[in-house]
DNA sequence: ATCGGTACCTGCACGC
DNA sequence: TGCGTGCAGGTACCGA
């Protein structure tokens, strides 16, 4: 499910949590888990407060008062909840002063981390893609052999981007997704670094895509969905010149884009 | 050191 | 109705 606009809008939506003392921490799901066991690691959440919500790419990190960072990704499908009924895929529960946190995540490809440090997960990740100055963006594209659709994927290269908003990128750029990073030349480089921009940009206005269940943390939809311009609609027409919008598989992941608008 | 491919897990839409 | 197939926003790990 979600990319940077998405996990943003998640993260605004439990910045009211900031203050609020986790009273008791329950983990359920042993595969969500990293680094051991849920009893140990409820016994050092608790009576903590949260001292900050912060975004790291699509990872969540709990800084929390005293020390400790309670590290959260939200995988495909997770999701965070403020409140609510808890349900056969809720696989954490921390409840609070005021109010209660669940993670909910049914196919598990997400996780809950518990570390003392800074963790090590979000330091090796690329720079933030609002944040990062062209310069750097560019010299770092020469430098990579790799398809450029591979490489807006790669959290190392740039953090937050995922399928939808690198498919809406290079659309925008005009570059075909299977195009080599190094060989980028001209304008299209400072094209693609723009089109990133905007479109994270405008996605995070709209509250991220709601795909399938995405919802923030008080159960709110996104509407970016109603602005993918390539994103799975294979076969329909491109809303620059009507060409059919064409699907390949880069890296294994479906890519989607204008034969005619994007050129390798 | 970088890559591309595969595995992980559940749910849904589709064709038969 | 049910069954098999393919697909889905993610990363980690493997061998080349």
């Amino acid at each position: 499910m979600p990319e940077l606009p998405e996990v943003e809008t998640v993260a605004r939506s439990i910045a009211p949590l900031v203050g609020r003392r986790i009273l008791a921490a329950e983990f359920r799901c042993l595969r969500v888990l990293r680094g051991g066991d849920p009893d140990r690691m409820a016994a050092r959440i608790q009576g903590r407060r949260i001292a900050a919500v912060k975004r790291y790419g699509k990872f969540i990190l709990l800084s929390l008062q005293g020390g400790g960072y309670l590290l959260i990704h939200l995988g495909m499908t997770g999701r965070l909840l403020l409140g609510g009924p808890s349900g056969k895929h809720t696989h954490a529960v921390l409840t609070l002063d005021r109010g209660v946190l669940l993670y909910d995540d049914s196919r598990q490809f997400g996780c809950l981390e518990f570390s003392e440090e800074f963790p090590e997960r979000v330091a090796k990740l690329g720079p933030e893609p609002l944040e990062v100055p062209y310069r750097d963006f560019a010299s770092a594209l020469r430098r990579r052999k790799t398809r450029i659709k591979a490489l807006l994927l790669n959290q190392a290269f740039v953090r937050g981007i995922g399928n939808i908003y690198a498919d809406e990128a290079l659309f925008r750029a005009g570059i075909h997704p299977l195009a080599m990073a190094s060989r980028l030349r001209g304008e299209r480089p400072r094209r693609l670094f723009d089109a990133i921009v905007a479109v994270l940009t405008e996605a995070i206005a709209a509250g991220g895509s709601s795909i399938s269940d995405y919802v923030d943390a008080q159960g709110r939809k996104g509407f970016f969905q109603l602005s993918h311009r390539v994103y799975q609609r294979t076969g329909e027409p491109c809303v620059t010149c009507h060409t059919p919008i064409h699907r390949v598989l880069v890296s294994q992941r479906s890519s989607h884009f204008c034969p005619k608008c994007q050129k390798r």
